[in-house]
RNA sequence: UCCUCGGUAGCUCAACGGUAGAGCGGGUGGCUGUUAACCACUAGGUUGCAGGUUCGAAUCCUGCCCGAGGAGCCA
């Protein structure tokens, strides 16, 4: 028989198909039945009619409860007032399993009981449709860097030291020894920039912070560029290629999905170079007409990242960040020690921060006197300052946080809805 | 760790000191173009747990448990 995918039926009008896939709604009507299958690929209306089908097989499609799994015959027509454009004039019903008692129905539902059953919840709509957008994210994020000839660069996962703070590490036993879950392969891929030019390392992240913000997950999925001979000018100018590029990828790709999430595409069409840049005391100032009190030298916290974005219809750098802002390896700029070549990306209405990047220290000697002052142990880092000792040269990258950049994209207030089995503080179920 | 809000039917909520209720979902019946379908009937409860105040507690008080939102930190 002819086994097709929802998403493929435009190719079969008129002809017969099989479906195979789950009971997703249906709706009765005397002697007309109105099954919404959906089969992982997409959703379909499939119309049982008792006068075309016969008493057998409409009781069959009567039976049939939320969730069910089926396999459904019939000829494909174009139908507009139907989901998806098209559906299926059903010649005959095979039932896999009657599902009973599945507990998400159509209406609304607490964000507590969703998440407790977040392995059924992935089934419905809208959550499909992000983690449809999630996927084309990933493959424009990797043929972004294929197509610049960036070569992968995987970073360990399990590391033997901190890249940052180290208050924020998921500690394990190495053999007797201790160990912790990487929180950015940022360090590594300065390996691969001094072998390769241009890499990039993409995996998932830990951070044991007791963060409890829609902004934050405990396991997340980090992208890393890092390119020798760039300065923090031309870090930018990658950055917002990148993002430009990501942004209307699935913009072109994905338009059904950003629709069932409601999503007002005018809000991010105009993600396009140049992005506004911003130095970090001109943002102070900027804050401080705003009527916010920050004192220079602190670092920004949500409100003032949303008040700063708020002031542009696209990401907004803010570059130089004051040293002590920012982690040793940032280098310093030379017209004002105070000032670090950091710069991040902050997402507009209220995301946030989606990438953090900047220069890195490439001076042996300022880098062992940062260590030291912020009393940072040297021998766990020998290899890194090697790396300074053996033709060492300006470079810069950034991280990206796939989950921010979603949610950004798509609309959605909580990072949790981006990322299949979310990891949130005491949240490590399902 | 701190601050704020919440926990009542399978789900979403109402009742705020005086007999625990609605919508959805479930069940039964009706309807040939439905779009979170609709209409009728029906089943469904130790009001998070423990104690206290009161003639009487879902409601007021105390403690605990669980959840949500936020702060700090960060992508």
């Amino acid at each position: 028989m002819n086994w097709v995918y929802i998403e493929d039926l435009k190719d079969y009008v008129e002809k017969e198909v099989e479906l195979r896939g789950w009971l997703y709604n249906s709706r009765f009507s005397g002697k007309l039945i109105f099954l919404i299958m959906r089969d992982g690929s997409g959703f379909c209306q499939c119309v049982v009619s008792l006068n075309d089908v016969g008493e057998e097989i409409f009781e069959k499609a009567k039976k049939l409860t939320l969730e069910s799994s089926f396999i459904v015959r019939g000829v494909v027509r174009e139908e507009k007032r139907a989901i998806g454009g098209y559906e299926i004039l059903v010649k005959n019903i095979e039932i896999i399993q009657l599902a009973k008692d599945y507990p998400i129905g159509p209406k609304e539902h607490g964000i507590e009981f969703l998440m407790e059953n977040r392995h059924l919840w992935i089934r419905s709509r809208k959550q499909w449709a992000i983690q449809r957008i999630r996927n084309e994210l990933i493959k424009g994020v990797r043929d972004f860097f294929y197509e610049r000839k960036f070569i992968l660069f995987d970073s360990p996962i399990l590391t033997p030291s901190a890249c940052e703070g180290t208050t924020t590490l998921f500690d394990i036993d190495y053999f007797g020894e201790k160990a912790y879950l990487s929180q950015s392969g940022q360090l590594y891929n300065e390996i691969g920039a001094a072998a390769f030019g241009k890499v990039y390392c993409f995996g998932p992240t830990f951070r044991a912070e007791k963060s409890k913000t829609r902004r934050h997950l405990i396991e997340f999925w980090m992208v890393e560029p890092e390119v020798a001979f760039l300065d923090l000018q031309g870090n930018m100018e990658l950055i917002e290629d990148f993002v430009s590029y990501i942004v209307q990828r699935v913009i072109e790709n994905k338009k059904d999905e950003l629709e069932i999430l409601e999503r007002d595409i005018s809000k991010i069409k105009n993600v396009k170079p140049p992005f506004p840049k911003i130095s970090y005391s001109d943002a102070v100032d900027l804050l401080h007409k705003k009527g916010n009190n920050l004192l220079w030298g602190e670092d920004f916290g949500g409100d003032e990242e949303t008040l700063i974005s708020e002031e542009y219809d696209r990401p907004v750098f803010v570059y130089k960040y004051p040293k002590e802002c920012k982690a040793f390896y940032m280098k310093e700029d030379l017209e004002n020690p105070l000032l670090s070549l950091s710069c991040d990306l902050l997402a507009p209405e209220g995301y946030g921060e989606i990438v953090g990047g900047g220069q890195r220290e490439d001076s042996y000697e300022k880098l062992i006197q940062r260590m030291e002052e912020l009393k940072i142990p040297i021998e766990p880092y020998k290899w890194y300052l090697e790396l300074r000792k053996y033709g060492t040269f300006p470079h810069s990258g950034f991280g990206l946080g796939i989950e921010r950049t979603l949610s950004w994209i798509c609309g959605i207030h909580h990072v949790r809805e981006t990322i299949p089995l979310p990891r949130l503080l005491e949240r490590i179920y399902p």
